[in-house]
DNA sequence: CAAGATAGGTGAGGGTGCCTCAACTTAGCA
DNA sequence: TGCTAAGTTGAGGCACCCTCACCTATCTTG
């Protein structure tokens, strides 16, 4: 059974540029109108016939994936990095500002987050893993550097960030601020910032 | 000008009839499916044609709005009489509790609560208004009180209710009870519950 | 470089939902 | 009892989702 030779053919190259320019006015759309915007609207954009966008993209959340690819291998670099950092509190509040940022990107994406594993995102459920993962390694150490109170669970620190994300999407940047502040807060045994 | 009285006469009892159905069904569909569930749905659910829907509702949000009338009566009403409360910290707590259990009643509300004002929901401006206003008095007196850090405001604790109210929608009740708790430490001179 | 194989492109079409409106019904009232 | 305004109806226009049978352009091989 070495049938795994199938000698692939080099993709078309009108085909790769469809395909680039979807991705290209997929995010320009989805940043002005959220994750639910209009398909078509998409592929009209990008000089395209619905098909072909189906064609890639053979669902909403695979072109999401898609898009997101690239910022998350580099999102998850950072995390590994921070895991190495000397002071985990420090770490985790970067952290945790850089997945806020991040979730914030479209709106609607930080709900797509929280799904997740369910069979609604299944295209999205490994990123959510791996997210869920590395914060769940930086909340450990700096739990066991006493920055945070012992009782915190990284699953309230996960909600927290889907939390600001959303509040980022839906009131301000400004205000998310303030709630991560004021929640962060609530985490550390001092009451103050995290990483003091 | 003395043409206000024009006689109306009495509604007719099969309009009445259809308008309590609708709301009824309404509600039904919106808790199932959250406040951006088919109209068309709701109508059918009704045994009515869709026109009689948008005679009754001619939005979306009106329909809401009606739904939620005498719940915002009642929440007002309680909120009223929270700000006669011996500890304006734990009123400012039963507060935040009730309104994050009632924004999370239809999966989308707590998002309509924020655009309020905005064109997009002038049907809720006015019960938002309300909202932000018992809120602010609350907060208010807890700090006066000293249950609250001074530089905490009243967009604080609203942005909080409602990312509470999300977390409740989109994970679960309890995720959003520890995000509460976490960040009202935060708001506290204690960095404890409120109304100690 | 020609021509075959095939990945890729196309857009009509069926389904759902939103909202409007002209024509029809029916319950209240005199 | 019959007039009439309030109420009801559902087809129809628009947008979007997604599929699929039928083309077409590009890569490949001889």
């Amino acid at each position: 059974m070495d049938s795994a030779t199938p000698r692939r053919r080099r993709p078309r190259a009108d085909a790769r540029r469809n395909y680039e320019r979807l991705l290209a006015e997929a995010d320009a759309v989805f940043r002005e109108h959220g994750v639910d915007a209009s398909l078509e609207r998409i592929a009209r954009q990008a000089g395209v016939a619905i098909g072909t966008l189906y064609k890639h993209f053979p669902t909403r959340l695979a072109l999401i994936a898609a898009l997101l690819r690239e910022r998350h291998d580099a999102l998850f670099a950072r995390g590994d990095a921070l895991l190495a950092d000397a002071s985990p509190g420090a770490a985790l509040a970067t952290w945790i500002r850089l997945v806020v940022a991040h979730a914030a990107t479209y709106q609607g994406l930080a709900a797509l987050f929280i799904v997740g594993p369910g069979l609604k995102a299944a295209e999205l459920a490994e990123d959510c893993a791996r997210l869920a993962s590395v914060t769940e390694q930086l909340v450990g150490t700096a739990r066991a550097a006493g920055a945070l109170r012992p009782e915190v669970t990284s699953a309230d620190v996960s909600a927290l960030m889907n939390a600001a994300a959303w509040v980022h999407e839906e009131i301000s940047a400004d205000q998310a601020n303030r709630l991560l502040d004021l929640a962060v807060a609530g985490m550390t045994p001092t009451g103050t910032a995290l990483g003091s």
